[in-house]
DNA sequence: AGTTCATAAT
């Protein structure tokens, strides 16, 4: 440097002081900003500046960046810096919590530890909201040690959260945040609710009885905690007993027995509390829509969707998500488009998750091409969006296309999961590239880092049994690494039945039946199978077998929507108006097949 | 820079 050019240069405070504080008014707001051009505009100008690494901007940009679900830039601003002090890790951690990154929120605080700094008591809320949905059992009870190790259980607000997070974890969970429990010397309504809650996830009804009636204070939620333990044991009696000795009931209240009513089918008893409920809400209404949905009352759920709509409510996202997906369980392509239309009304474009749920409806319902527009519609898609196209283009035998489907997914830097490898070796099943799925089957450790789970073996029994190698597959359930559930064997006895493999068929029942002695489906395949090859008298020892264990087959039916109306039959039906003609045109239909060489096959 | 528990849910 020469002395001259250190003498021109006036002696200010760096620079970066005052264009600071022109952007001050900028950044302001800039964390609640949702507009992502705007937050771009704003960052270009900070790097401009140089200002990215100032500990005022970069967390308002890291926030920005996670509310408009940027994380690639949110975690390109956070690398750029240094040395990150503890409020740039709680923002960071906070991002990756908020767009369910949990491992890489534990991974950031990590490296906070390995870098001496200190986590207080804003890092291990996020930290334990990041354990939701995870199971994380070992590292609840790293953040339980270390909240009790630095003090920080002054506040009732934290044990709490930590038997809520225990509680997510499972029956061992359970038991840890008992422990705790115990040991509290003082707790407040939310920890007696939220222990309550806990026990009823694992099924401990009884249990959590007697701690509710030890309850020293009950709020409305203790109530409805309780109440919703019976609805969902499906003890509705129990339930409505203590409904009706509530001291007082609210929206939930009622909701939860709504609820209770349609999952045991009683849709009267439903819409009369319904009907009763002093006050109706987003929730209710989706309770009662989907209710009337998932049983096939195409009908009672459009109309009773339409009542929503005029009674001035307007669907969120979980309102259209939990009918969407009511709607692919039954079928109901008539309520999915009504509900699709409406979405379009209301909004200009969807959400990530409701886009989903609309491929996920017109796939189940058999409208491919539809499920394809959406998802190509999609300017932000997710992996549960390539899955739920891959599962459906797999599941209607497109399968090379689902394939492509696949190979474009992981070009465009998608890394497959648990779901998308069952989703590729069913499309593999469907469409008979037996030794493709094979190979993707052996692979999946190495390549995608999967370790196949029993729906994985599934796919695989399904795959050679459906080829016809029938020994084989038998051969692979046998040296399974997992035990063999109903599922596994239920689906070799399929394959038996496709093959007319009456000798294996016996042989696989026996494991079935040992595993569900009772299931009506069991008997009614082997018997299909005798009859499929003409052995009568052993269809007849096996109708006989499941009378003498009180065994009865229910009739299976198949179902139509025609106009919003679903018309349910069975074999040999003849209870609809127009059965002659109906009879009449399936014949011809035989015909047809016959005179193309298609041989139907009657079972029974 | 932020709080926990109850009804629908991809």
């Amino acid at each position: 440097m020469s002395k001259q050019m250190q003498i021109s240069v006036p002696i200010r405070a760096p620079s970066w002081v005052s264009t600071r504080r022109i952007f001050q008014q900028k950044l302001q707001d800039l964390h609640k900003c949702t507009n992502l051009n705007h937050i771009k505009q704003v960052h270009a100008q900070i790097l401009k500046q140089n200002l990215h690494q100032d500990p005022y901007v970069a967390p308002k940009l890291i926030s920005a960046f996670s509310l408009s679900q940027q994380m690639a830039l949110a975690i390109y601003v956070f690398k750029q810096i240094p040395d990150p002090n503890v409020h740039l890790y709680n923002t960071f951690i906070r991002a990756c919590v908020q767009n369910s990154l949990s491992l890489l929120a534990f991974e950031t605080f990590f490296e906070m530890q390995r870098n001496g700094l200190f986590a207080d008591n804003f890092t291990y809320p996020f930290l334990l909201k990041a354990c939701n949905g995870q199971s994380w059992l070992p590292l609840v009870k790293m953040i339980h040690n270390h909240l009790e190790k630095y003090g920080f259980f002054q506040d009732l607000f934290v044990p709490n959260s930590l038997i809520d997070s225990y509680c997510k974890c499972g029956l061992l969970g359970v038991k840890s945040a008992m422990r705790l429990f115990m040991a509290m010397d003082e707790r407040d309504v939310v920890s007696w609710n939220s222990m309550i809650r806990g026990l009823l996830k694992v099924g401990e009804l009884s249990e959590a009885r007697k701690l509710f009636d030890e309850m020293p204070m009950k709020d409305a939620v203790s109530w409805n905690t309780i109440l919703d333990g019976y609805v969902k044991a499906g003890e509705m009696n129990k339930a409505f007993g203590l409904f009706e000795s509530m001291p007082e009931r609210n929206v939930v209240s009622w909701s939860t027995m709504v609820s209770g009513y349609c999952k045991a089918g009683d849709m009267e008893m439903a819409r009369m509390l319904f009907d009763r409920m002093p006050v109706k809400n987003l929730v209710s209404w989706t309770i009662i829509v989907s209710g009337y949905a998932v049983k096939g009352l195409a009908k009672d759920a459009i109309r009773s969707f339409e009542q929503m709509e005029e009674a001035g409510l307007k669907p969120d996202d979980g309102t259209v998500i939990s009918i969407l997906a009511s709607c692919a369980e039954s079928g109901l392509l008539g309520l999915g488009k009504r509900v699709h239309t409406s979405i379009e009304r209301i909004r200009y474009k969807c959400s990530v998750n409701v886009s989903n749920a609309l491929i996920d409806m017109y796939a189940k319902c058999g409208q491919v091409d539809r499920a394809l527009s959406v998802f190509n519609g999609m300017l932000k898609k997710d992996l549960v969006s390539w899955n739920c196209m891959l599962q459906g283009l797999a599941m209607h035998g497109h399968g090379e296309k689902a394939l492509q489907h696949f190979s474009r997914m992981r070009q465009e830097g998608f890394r497959p999961d648990k779901v998308t490898l069952v989703a590729v070796l069913c499309a593999c099943v469907h469409a008979g590239f037996v030794d493709k799925g094979i190979q993707y089957f052996n692979n999946m450790e190495r390549d995608y880092g999967i370790v196949p789970h029993i729906e994985h073996y599934g796919c695989m029994v399904d795959l050679l049994g459906r080829g016809g190698r029938l020994t084989e597959a038998f051969r692979f359930v046998q040296s399974m690494p997992l035990e063999p559930n109903v599922v596994i064997w239920g689906t070799l006895l399929g394959a038996c039945r496709l093959h007319n493999a009456v000798g294996l068929a016996e042989e696989v029942l026996d494991y079935l039946v040992k595993l569900e002695p009772s299931d009506p489906g069991n008997y009614s395949l082997l018997s299909n199978i005798f009859a499929s090859v003409g052995d009568w008298s052993n269809v007849a020892n096996v109708r006989l077998q499941m009378k003498n264990f009180g065994i009865q087959k229910p009739s299976g039916a198949s179902s139509i929507e025609v106009d919003d109306e679903v018309h349910e039959f069975t074999v040999f039906d003849k209870s609809h108006p127009k059965s002659d003609k109906i009879y009449r045109m399936i014949n011809r239909l035989g015909l047809d097949l016959k005179r193309v060489h298609v041989v139907p096959k009657v079972y029974l």
